[in-house]
Order: structure tokens, then C-alpha cells, then sequence
DNA sequence: AAGCTCCCCAACCGCCTCAGA
DNA sequence: TTCTGAGGCGGTTGGGGAGCT
């Protein structure tokens, strides 16, 4: 027996839709309560897949595209500092890098250090005695500025899926976030975009936030 | 033009932590 | 004090695009 599609959690890609959805729905809950958020938006993710996806791209402090060479310097030398020393490192070092999330830097450090590592393995003379790359890197080791490459921001936007709105198509981050701003000046009467679920669940929704905030209010 | 390789990065998984009941 | 569930984190994987042959 396949259960329904409305009972299984997507996986994947998000689409512009989703996003959207996720963008207001935390706009209107805030930052917690994620599987409360995920159940009620009718996305159908998990929790931590909304999460996931509002930390790592749709925050609105995040930067995009290449770390600068000021940037890379500091992941070296936080790294170096607290790399096989600390638990959460990377959280640490994305909090000294605003804009940067951990899975960021993660992604970072694993290219390059591996990059650099076949480098020094080409370069060196092999010796027996040598660490692994699962070792923290000596502090010397800089991080080479390499040929940029064009940045494809949203490029985990593939075509289609059950995405069929002509409205929802051709979608930036810029264009969410202009939505953003506009539904922000008429004091989020509204939607980013018209689905049933919003005419099912958003006037209710108003009541949730504010009994929320009564018997739940937010963490320090 | 087609195939291959490499790089980048979004997203998932599993474990851990911690706050609240 | 213990239990439980939500959130946070690090490790890992897989897809897509760019560059090269």
C-alpha cells in the first residue's frame, strides 16, 4: 500500500511556491515551532526541512555567491583555532561570519581542504608519517583565491515538478523578498500568492500567532 | 557537438542537546 | 528527577552547471 502523496513528506528540491509559503508563514510564526509551521503552511516538509531551507537560503541576512578572500582567511584561522577542538564548530565560525551560514562554510572547507589536500599529496613528497585530511589543517595553510565562477543563485530551483503556475515561474529571491517588502507595507493583509490554503487557514492562523505569543512567548 | 570531469551547493540523515511537562 | 519532543548541528550525498578534451 503507497499511502496517499498528501500523507507522505516531500523531499527535494523546494520550489518558488514553497518557498513563498515558507517565506510568510515564518514572517507569521517567526523562527520556532518549525513542525507546528510545516504542518500548518501545508507544505508538505518536515520541520526540519523548513528550517533547513529558512536558515540556509532564505534568511534575509544571507549573503550570496563567493566567500571574499577576507572571508576565507577568517574560516582558516577560526578553523585552525577551534576546528578539532570544539563541538559546533562551524556554527561558531558562521557566527563570527554574518551572512554565512555553517552548512556554508562546511561546504567551503570540504572543497577546498580536499582540493588543497590532492594539491599537497601532487606537490609533496609522499611521506608515510603524514596526517589524513580528516585532521585539522596547520594553521599556515591558506586558502588560494581561484578562478570565480558564475554563482546560479536559486540554482536548486529545477524546472517543473508539480509546479504548474504561470505566476509562480520566473521567480528570483529578489522578486520573493520584493513580495516580502510589499506585503510588509500593507501590513501582511495578504498572501504572497492566491492559494485555497491561504482562504482555508490564514484567518485562523492570526489567532494561532496570538495565542502563541500569549502562551509561548519567543526564547531569549 | 558530445562526453567526461570537477566543483559547488542544496538538502537529507542521524545524533545530540535542551527546555518543558 | 525522568521523559519526551523540538530544534540544532555535523557529516554526507547527489544533482546541476561549467570547463575541458
Amino acid at each position: 500500500m503507497v499511502p496517499p502523496p498528501t500523507m507522505m513528506t516531500r523531499k527535494g528540491p523546494w520550489t518558488e511556491q514553497e518557498d513563498l509559503q515558507l517565506v510568510w508563514f515564518v514572517r507569521l510564526l517567526g523562527e520556532r515551532r518549525w513542525d507546528f509551521l510545516a504542518k500548518v503552511s501545508g507544505l508538505n516538509r518536515s520541520g526540519k526541512s523548513c528550517r533547513l531551507r529558512w536558515v540556509n537560503y532564505l534568511h534575509p541576512g544571507l549573503k550570496r555567491g563567493r566567500m571574499t578572500p577576507q572571508e576565507e582567511d577568517l574560516v582558516v584561522e577560526l578553523h585552525a583555532k577551534w576546528g578539532n577542538r570544539f563541538d559546533r564548530r562551524w556554527s561558531r565560525i558562521a557566527r563570527r561570519l554574518p551572512g554565512r551560514t555553517d552548512n556554508e562554510i562546511k561546504n567551503y572547507w570540504r572543497t577546498h581542504m580536499r582540493k588543497k589536500a590532492q594539491e599537497r599529496r601532487t606537490c609533496s613528497s609522499p611521506s608515510p608519517s603524514s596526517s589524513s585530511s580528516s585532521n585539522g589543517p596547520p594553521s599556515e595553510l591558506r586558502v588560494e583565491k581561484h578562478d570565480g565562477d558564475s554563482v546560479a543563485e536559486g540554482s536548486a530551483f529545477t524546472s517543473g515538478l508539480e509546479l504548474t503556475d504561470d505566476e509562480v515561474k520566473g521567480y528570483t529571491m529578489d522578486q520573493i523578498w520584493n513580495e516580502i517588502a510589499a506585503s510588509e507595507s500593507c501590513n501582511m493583509e495578504c498572501p504572497p500568492t492566491s492559494s485555497s490554503i491561504w482562504e482555508d487557514k490564514s484567518e485562523s492562523l492570526w489567532r494561532l500567532d496570538e495565542d502563541l505569543r500569549i502562551s509561548n512567548p519567543p526564547r531569549v
